[in-house]
This record gives C-alpha cells, sequence and structure tokens, in this order.
DNA sequence: CTCCGTTTTAAACATGCGTATAATACAAAC
DNA sequence: GTTTGTATTATACGCATGTTTAAAACGGAG
C-alpha cells in the first residue's frame, strides 16, 4: 500500500499535481488532461484512480489537504506539550508560527490557504470535510487553551470572534501575498515572515496600541 | 448615454449579471452562455459590447466595482468630514462600517468582496486596476487619518500592517460567512454585523484584551 | 508458460465552450 | 420613404472539455 517515498504510485502523482493546479488556479480552471500531462499519465487514469474529477478534488482535501492541516496542528500542540504555552502570548505565536513558518515548506502553506480560501469563499462538497474535520476541532482546541487566560466575564461568542480575527490575519497574511508584497515592498522571505508573526502576536495581544497622550484634536 | 434607471440597456444587463456570476462562481466557472441568458439578451452580445468575456470581466471590475469601492470610500469619508474622526476607535469604526454595514445593500457587500478575493489569490488583469485604483489609495488615506493618534515611534511599515490586520479582519468576516455563521451559530442580519462590528473595533484597540491577573499555571 | 486481476493506454464520444459571421430589426435623419 | 448607423438576432465554426470504451501491458501465482 504504501508507496511513499522514491517512485510515487500514479494516484498519489495524480493527487500530487491535482492539488497544486487546483490551488493555483481553481477547479473550473483547471482540465484533467492538463492534470494528466502534469503527473505524466494517461487521460483516463483520474476516472480510473478516483471515477471522475471532482472526487479526485474532494480526495485532494480529504488526503493531502487534511494531511497538512494534521501536520499544523500536531506542530502546535507540541509546544504546548513541551510546556510553551504558559500565556496567552504563547498561545497566539504558538498559532502563527504553525501556519506561517511551522513544518510546511513555503509552498505547501501557499497551496493550503489557497485551496481553503476558495472553499470558504464558494463552498463546495469539500467544505463539509473540512470544516468539520479541521476547522471546527481546531477551533475548539484554541478556544480551550485561551480560557484560562482571559477576562472571566467573556463570552464563548467573543472567545470565538476573537480566536476568528486572529485566523483572519493568518489567512490573510498567506493568501493576499501579492497585495502585502507590493505595499510593503518587502519579498515573503524567512525574515519578513518573523516580522509578519510578530506583528500579529503583538496585534494580537494589544491591537492597534494605546493612543497617544497628547490631545490630536481641535 | 445614462440610462441608468427603469430600462437598462443590454450593455449595463450584461455588467450587472456578469458580475453577480463572476463573484459566486469565479470567472472560469460561468459560460458566456450563462450571462446572456440571465442578462435575457443574445450570446453575440457579449462580443459586440465588449469584444470577448475577458474584456467583459474587466470591465466589471472598472465600472461596477469600482463605484462600489468609491461609494464606500465616499462614505468613510463623509465620516471624517463631519467630524467624526477624532479618535482612533472612530478612524476604525468608521472603517469596519463603512465595509460592513455601509452604503451598499448586504448581496452588494458580499459580490464586492468575493470579487475582490479572488483576485487577491490569483492576481489577473483585473488586479493591477484594484491594487493602483483602491487598495493603495485607500491605504494611504487610513495611514495619514490614523498617524496622528498613534506612537510616534510606529514606523510605516508597521502602520501598514496595521491596517492590513483591521482589513484582514473586514474582508474575512464578509467572505467567511458560511465558516463564521455556522460556528457562531448566527444568520448574517443586521444584529449579528453589528456585533461583528463592535468586535473588529475593539480588538484593534486592544486586541485580546487584558490578561486575567490570576497565575494560570500550576 | 499460462492465467488472472490490476493498471495503463489509445481512441472515440457527446457536449459545451468562446468566438465569428452574416442577416435582420430598429430608429433617427434626411 | 429611403437611407444610414447602431443594435440584436439566429446560426455555425472550430476546439477543448469530461467521460467512456475496449484493447493492451504488466506482474505475481499456479
Amino acid at each position: 500500500m504504501e508507496r511513499n517515498e522514491e517512485t510515487p504510485s500514479t494516484r498519489e502523482r495524480l493527487l500530487r499535481e491535482a492539488e497544486i493546479l487546483f490551488a493555483r488556479k481553481g477547479y473550473h480552471a483547471v482540465s484533467v488532461r492538463e492534470i494528466t500531462d502534469a503527473a505524466g499519465c494517461n487521460l483516463a487514469s483520474v476516472n480510473y484512480h478516483f471515477g471522475n474529477k471532482e472526487s479526485l478534488y474532494i480526495e485532494v482535501f480529504r488526503s493531502l489537504w487534511m494531511e497538512r492541516a494534521a501536520v499544523i496542528r500536531k506542530r502546535f500542540e507540541e509546544k504546548a506539550g513541551s510546556g510553551g504555552m504558559e500565556s496567552m502570548e504563547s498561545v497566539v505565536r504558538g498559532l502563527a508560527e504553525a501556519f506561517l513558518e511551522g513544518p510546511l515548506t513555503d509552498e505547501e502553506r501557499l497551496l493550503h490557504a489557497q485551496l481553503v480560501i476558495r472553499e470558504m469563499i464558494q463552498p463546495t462538497k469539500a467544505f463539509q470535510v473540512v470544516f468539520t474535520m479541521a476547522m471546527k476541532p481546531f477551533l475548539e482546541n484554541i478556544a480551550t487553551r485561551l480560557r484560562p487566560f482571559l477576562a472571566p466575564g467573556m463570552s464563548d461568542e467573543e472567545l470565538i470572534l476573537n480566536i476568528f480575527s486572529v485566523f483572519s490575519m493568518v489567512l490573510y497574511f498567506n493568501f493576499a501575498r501579492t497585495a502585502v508584497s507590493r505595499l510593503t515592498d518587502k519579498p515573503y522571505d524567512p525574515d519578513f515572515i518573523r516580522t509578519l508573526i510578530s506583528h500579529i502576536v503583538r496585534f494580537s495581544l494589544h491591537g492597534l496600541g494605546p493612543e497617544k497622550p497628547g490631545d490630536p484634536g481641535p
């Protein structure tokens, strides 16, 4: 069964190339021929191994996307296990690091974000998988981790919205690279990513920061 | 020339239907026939009025999208003109309100966000238009408005990242409605949108809030 | 070698696509 | 009423699409 190393099977090659193309261009902009050409196999392979194009797309989420989500989550929890989450800051930092410089390569992170963003804009059958098996449990995980550090009066809804806000930044700085790069005039290199992580952590903890003491009004 | 009221011209109808379909389903998932059927005109109309499908897509951005962006921006600046922006909070609130409950209808806001998000994930020719004529000037506008209230030591880059973070939330709560609704168990009605705006303002100003005073660790 | 289940292949299918063409309808100008 | 320029229509073209089919290649078991 497992042939992960060396020579990936046709099925495996199809999944990998399909993920890249679907993420970059979207489902409808990618043709089956494009995928099979990239995977170096016959046109009919997609139908043989997956039934049809849509099932291949969903399988990309079920196996590759979910695997990456698990890797990110694992990294996040390892940090917790090694006693690195004893403050609000460390939880948020762990989150930002897991998504922005975690165990995945840069290209993998981009693919991962692109795929899920497309599903969030326009949910398909794959969204159900992503939502119930990754988003929901991960959000609940983070919620329980943050709870002990938060003001006692904070409602569950407030907490969820707070976590969404952290997520929104993490996602944004992954998928809006073109805009961010152009406006900051910085390439997405490891240095800049560290800057982004620091920013997310600081903003999540203190927002825009304390107002300037002086009176700015007339 | 202007026939905006009553009976929109074929050209106008094409633009309007095209925007809805492109926003909902993405460029490649929409066929020319689908657009002309929705607009109640002949298949060849797209080629007659716009040359080809791609030019129609770009024209949607140039006219409809840009018009909406101008409406949002105008609303934001009106608030400034009436002296409503004499604090950091009021600027952020003005921004969140302009995007989340501003002058546009709910459907228009959704279309607007969907179109731009698609371009941010995968920039096409339309991105250039959006970037130089809307994103960049608006960001600079906000930057100069926020400057007087911020800590003097804050660099331009920090400021840009801060504004991005506010934007990321505004965008997220527009396009990730499915996920947000499912996890909070709330529909996107005016009430909930007001909650979202309050949240964005509070989070932007103070982040997750002050840590609980007690010692949470072992 | 032969058999047999699995995988890969080449070829064809029907359908839908974007675009082009040429004929028609329309409406104002003369 | 005829002309003229614009707008709309029906229709067709060439091509790419997802999917199917049936034959071929493969690889271990008997």
